[in-house]
DNA sequence: ATCGAAAACTGATCGACGATCAATTTTCGA
DNA sequence: TCGAAAATTGATCGTCGATCAGTTTTCGAT
């Protein structure tokens, strides 16, 4: 690697390092491209050879945000071998309303972060993998299912999750307490699951 | 009413009009001061005689547009008088993704509008207004359930289906078909109620 | 090692934004 | 009818994302 990718490199990562730091402390609306050059040392121009505009180095960032999040999720799920299936989903819930609270500014900007152009796959991507241990886990306690079944139960479940803990952490709609939240969301993991069996005749 | 009064009421109704009509149209982003004003043919310097800012102009915008999404839900509430309380709460969840599906713009305004002043009360009671009628409905479906619980239930409900509309409508994550959408709610509604009536022993 | 080309960097600058304000016009009540 | 109060105007301020001419740094060929 020459002198100048490695140059690149470590800049491009500086940026990126500045930018996710302003946005997990002051938000995405507090994030603009002035203070990103401050932070990280090099002048407002500089960051637009390394990134097309602000939005696509948000993206960087959420990305960042999304790979941590995801680290979590999958650590739950390991942890939880051999536990029955409904309680380890229980605690990936969980985990997800923590990582939620411990990380309010940096998890709001992924949901509050719009972009006219299309985003990219790479993106979506490590968006998708969240959905991952969910369907995982999902494969051992629904034999039945075929595989597209079994990833739309795990993006509604985790639909439903993020529902929970983003109308319950709202202040717009007078934040609720960690317990009614983990209980809304258990209710809802233990009524989904045992729908499905109902419904397959499976598991259980 | 005095001739000022009644001045200052038709252009605040314009002020808000405009404002509403640019927001269902063109989304939040696209919302600015002086399209407002041209929208409603005045300077952009009167319409803060008319409301603080811009955040409080929206939040009007925005309660206008929560109205109209409860008189939907309200109405599906009526018409489904002396049926199944699981088939008319997946009406209502029914409505409010063809809501969504029809005003876009509008109804992710409703939450991608963040503001740092507290919202204001009368704000609020325009979002708790869709939490009421799930909540009635519950009523009737179990009985033995304390008023503070079917509020919780109620709210988590409204929740699950506004995270599986609002993430399966997402260009973010691949847009679901509207089928998958549907068959995702009515899996939680059915799901959650049973789980209520299993835990409670009573309704069903 | 040297030098012309290419890439990276700088900070001034552009147009658009929310918000403010002095100046002007309109409305009110005595 | 007239002075005060309120409403309106459009220029203006500071800030924003983005651009660009000018400068510095790095590269590869000789």
């Amino acid at each position: 690697m020459s002198i100048r990718e490695a140059s690149n490199a470590r800049r491009r990562m500086a940026i990126i390092d500045a930018a996710h730091a302003i946005m997990s402390q002051k938000g995405l609306q507090a994030l603009n491209i002035r203070d990103i050059g401050k932070a990280c040392g090099c002048a407002p121009g500089t960051i637009y050879t390394h990134f097309e505009d602000l939005d696509t180095l948000i993206l960087h960032a959420n990305s960042r945000t999304l790979n941590q999040l995801a680290q979590v999720l999958e650590a739950v799920d390991e942890k939880g071998q051999g536990r029955a299936v409904p309680d380890r989903l229980c605690e990936m819930a969980d985990a997800y309303l923590d990582f939620a609270l411990a990380n309010r500014a940096a998890w709001q900007a992924l949901f509050e972060h719009q972009m006219e152009r299309p985003i990219p796959q790479w993106h979506r991507d490590d968006h998708f993998r969240l959905f991952g241990s969910i369907a995982r886990l999902l494969l051992l306690h629904t034999a039945g299912l075929d595989e597209a079944r079994v990833q739309l139960v795990a993006r509604g479940l985790y639909s439903s999750v993020h529902g929970i803990v983003s109308l319950g952490t709202a202040p717009r709609l007078l934040r609720l307490s960690d317990r009614d939240i983990r209980w809304q969301m258990h209710l809802v993991i233990h009524g989904m699951l045992n729908q499905l069996s109902r419904e397959n005749g499976t598991g259980q």
